[in-house]
RNA sequence: GGGCGAUUGGCUCAGUUGGUUAGAGCGCUGCCUUCACACGGCAGAGGUCACUGGUUCGAGUCCAGUAUCGCCCA
């Protein structure tokens, strides 16, 4: 554990990732062990947990109680078996399809659809379970599927999570098969009366809601039987295997019985619910847990996260239909070893009976607290697990319960309300979408719950890194990439470049083309710099002011800076950060790179310092520095490196980077727009055409050109004009005639004439 | 079954929120090396913007439906 966090610290250093490092808080330490026992004591004070017995989602392979945020459907290969059951005061049967034969023992009872005329006349009476022989009332509802199997269903305690609405819904008695561990439990077939009325050892127990329920578990664990000997004979042969060997078995008995399984079985896949690390299917088990109400508070939750931003904005569906199909309490507790644990003990009677309503808590002052090891205020160790003493709680709480603590944890909540005050609600989330149902979900709760606020003013959604065949990477395919022999081959900016190239939210393949362009970018960045600042470098910089900026091209290339520098800031405030860098990038590889570099560079060796040549230096130097800040968020490490030839010391700016001020459009107010519109497009249409006629020609860029004719619309004469003398010095041009004219495509036409070709 | 998203040249993706001949990078083809960069430059070929309707003077962009893929949830 301490080795993965070296292993991920070391990596974001080496991506020149921005944490506060002073800041590090691990979900087990003891502050948030503290807070996060806060959090319960704050929410039991406010009444917003309570405990309960009830069936709850139970992994049988992790032994725990888990929540609907961690569940997983997953399609699997199953099977309808068809099972009859005889009816009490006829001859014939009815036929029960069912995936879970071997929960026949605990059938409560078979359901039909009220208007499924296939049954009318059993309504009312008395199925019998095979081998079992268990009086079991046959009752209408409308959750009964008529195309579904048979369209009888046998309700049992508990298949699956309409059989506990059943079970609720009827008053059913109980009969837990299933143990904990995921085998079946033992029982006891007692004899009884034709309508299964036992008079041994059931019993009534009262829930904490008041609600009455016959318990056919627990010690006795009785259920009646009109044969119980044979039903005693056949249970034996299951109890104690897990529940698919069990089924096994049980199908068996059946066919050996002969009489008992109708038809064959029938092969069918359907969905069941995992836990999202589990092996093997949930059961519903019944148990003491705490929960969290937010049943209760759907509206309100679905309108705090309307306050929030989120990005993309689409995300916000995901969570609005998360928290709109919330269809239980958030169950809090774990039966994990590990865990913050529940801060509550529970009193003993002088019978020895725990007092579950009898809660201690304590005071905020002791916490963190176990109550496994520690006493509760007022009492001494020697009296844990005593008559007239206490008992600790045994759970743990679920790791969503501290995780949605974050912001709490790192403002420090009650410890420090004054820092509190200031950090909270927070700026930004970032997280992955697959867990806006938990980590999302959660933090919005936990901040509803305590202060009715919202943790953090936007959540920033990023999508998931595919392998290059667009497949999710996991360990078990081998198809990861981990970013550390990425950095070793294109350098730590081509990575931070790749990832800046993700979409919000929006799933990116792994491709390494990604990161050659990213290290083309690095390498650009470095060549172009070290020219350009050569061009300027021998000028004091105070000289080199927006006021110098004074030729036209140069007021022009400033003209295409600003839309630059409002559309990658609007980006960044959008948090569309791969729209920022794609127009920077573009910006500085088209038109600083291609062209304006090529422009200016004949008036930068001009050997006097002319004013071309100081509004040529001041050009590069604004537009230079303004790019270098505007692509540091994206490859920091060669923007800090030129930053610190030229501009660490510029008044107003910061030694680095990436703590200077972030470019804006006041730096270049003063650079008044050129006169002629269109001045950049153009200068560079002429300065294109040439390039193209040489490319044709197959002659080198430098080929001397002997006269160009420029055919042009009148409006963009004195645009051409103003920088005839750069572009006759770029691509050595010896003569320019313009003529004002019609133009078939764009703005104007260029004829190229070379020299006569040299003589041998 | 419900919800959400995607579908643009061989590949990976943009497309400023309806406006003239749809862009980039990679790959491909041709040309260009004294004067920042060959990890470069210039140019070129390559797309019925998934499909079908509709709104509009005008649709890659808006609406409806269909198909395929993906994700989330039943």
């Amino acid at each position: 554990m301490v080795e993965d966090e070296k292993v991920f610290k070391r990596l974001w250093t080496k991506l020149g990732m921005s944490y506060d490092w002073h800041q590090e808080y691990a979900t087990i330490n003891e502050h948030s062990r503290r807070i996060s026992q806060l959090s319960f004591l704050d929410l039991l004070d406010k009444d917003e947990v309570y405990q309960d017995e009830r069936p709850v989602l139970w992994d049988v392979d992790f032994q725990t109680a888990i929540a609907q945020a961690e569940l997983v459907d997953k399609e699997v290969p199953s099977a309808y078996h068809h099972l009859r059951f005889g009816i009490q005061g006829a001859s014939d049967f009815l036929v029960v399809a069912t995936t879970r034969p071997e929960l026949l023992a605990a059938c409560v009872a078979v359901l039909v659809h009220p208007e499924d005329e296939r049954y009318q006349q059993y309504l009312g009476k008395q199925a019998v379970t095979p081998l079992y022989h268990v009086p079991v009332p046959i009752l209408a509802h409308e959750k009964a599927n008529p195309e579904k199997g048979t369209g009888v269903v046998m309700v049992c305690t508990f298949g699956d999570q309409t059989d506990v609405e059943w079970w609720l819904e009827f008053g059913f008695p109980l009969r837990q098969i299933v143990g904990r561990d995921g085998h079946l439990l033992p029982v006891h077939f007692s004899a009884c009366s034709v309508d299964g009325t036992v008079q041994d050892e059931t019993h009534v127990a009262q829930l904490e809601d008041g609600r009455d329920v016959v318990m056919s578990f627990g010690p006795g664990r009785v259920i009646p039987s009109l044969d119980p000997a044979r039903a005693n004979a056949t249970y034996a042969q299951l109890q104690g295997k897990y529940t698919k060997q069990a089924q096994k078995k049980f199908i068996e008995l059946a066919e050996e019985a002969g009489d008992v399984i109708d038809r064959p079985s029938e092969s069918i896949t359907h969905a069941v619910r995992f836990f999202e690390k589990g092996d093997r299917p949930l059961e519903l088990v019944p148990t003491r847990q705490w929960y969290t109400k937010i049943m209760d508070k759907k509206e309100a939750l679905v309108a705090q996260g309307r306050k929030i931003g989120w990005h993309p904005e689409f995300m916000f569906k995901r969570y609005e239909h998360w928290v709109e199909g919330l269809n239980q309490d958030w169950c809090l507790s774990r039966q994990r070893f590990f865990g913050v644990p529940i801060p509550v003990w529970y009193r003993i009677d002088e019978h020895g009976e725990v007092r579950y309503d009898q809660r201690i808590v304590p005071t905020r002052e002791m916490l963190p607290i176990d109550p496994l090891s520690d006493a509760p205020p007022g009492y001494t160790i020697e009296q844990r697990d005593q008559p007239g003493g206490f008992t600790g709680d045994p759970d743990v709480l679920d790791t969503w319960a501290t995780s949605s603590l974050t912001p709490q944890i790192a403002s420090k909540w009650v410890l420090d309300p004054e820092r509190h005050q200031k950090l909270y609600p927070m700026d930004i989330r970032p997280q992955a979408h697959e867990i806006i149902r938990t980590w999302a979900f959660y933090t919005i709760v936990k901040a509803y719950l305590h202060e009715r606020e919202i943790p953090w003013r936007h959540i920033v959604l990023s999508g998931w890194i595919l392998d290059p065949d667009r497949k999710k990477m996991s360990k078990s395919q081998g198809n990861v990439v981990t970013p550390e022999p990425l950095i070793a081959e294109f350098g730590a900016d081509s990575v931070r470049y790749w990832a800046a190239r993700a979409r919000l939210g929006v799933d990116t393949a792994y491709d390494e083309q990604v990161f050659k362009v990213g290290k083309k970018l690095v390498t650009k960045l470095f060549n172009a710099s070290k020219f350009a600042i050569g061009r300027f470098s021998d000028i004091d910089s105070v000289l080199l002011t927006p006021d110098k900026i004074v030729n036209e091209i140069d007021r022009a290339v400033i003209a295409e800076l600003r839309p630059l520098m409002e559309r990658a800031t609007k980006a960044f405030d959008e948090f569309d950060y791969a729209q920022a860098l794609s127009l920077t990038e573009d910006f500085f590889w088209r038109i600083f790179c291609d062209n304006y570099l090529e422009i200016s560079k004949p008036r930068t060796y001009d050997e006097e310092l002319t004013t071309g040549r100081l509004s040529a230096a001041a050009t590069l130097r604004i537009v230079h520095r303004a790019l270098l800040r505007m692509l540091a968020p994206f490859i920091p490490y060669i923007t800090e490196e030129v930053w610190s030839w030229v501009y660490s010391g510029d008044a107003g700016m910061h030694p680095s980077v990436h703590r200077s001020p972030w470019p804006a459009i006041e730096e270049i107010a003063t650079v008044p727009a050129p006169k002629a519109e269109d001045t950049y497009n153009a200068v560079v249409g002429v300065i294109e055409s040439v390039r193209r006629a040489k490319a044709d020609n197959n002659q080198s860029m430098a080929a001397p050109v002997e006269k160009i004719v420029v055919t042009l619309q009148p409006r963009i004469r004195t645009a051409v004009e103003s920088a005839l003398d750069d572009i006759q010095r770029m691509l050595r041009i010896n003569a320019v005639e313009i003529v004002e004219g019609p133009v078939e495509e764009g703005i104007l036409s260029v004829e190229t004439i070379f020299g006569a070709p040299e003589r041998a």
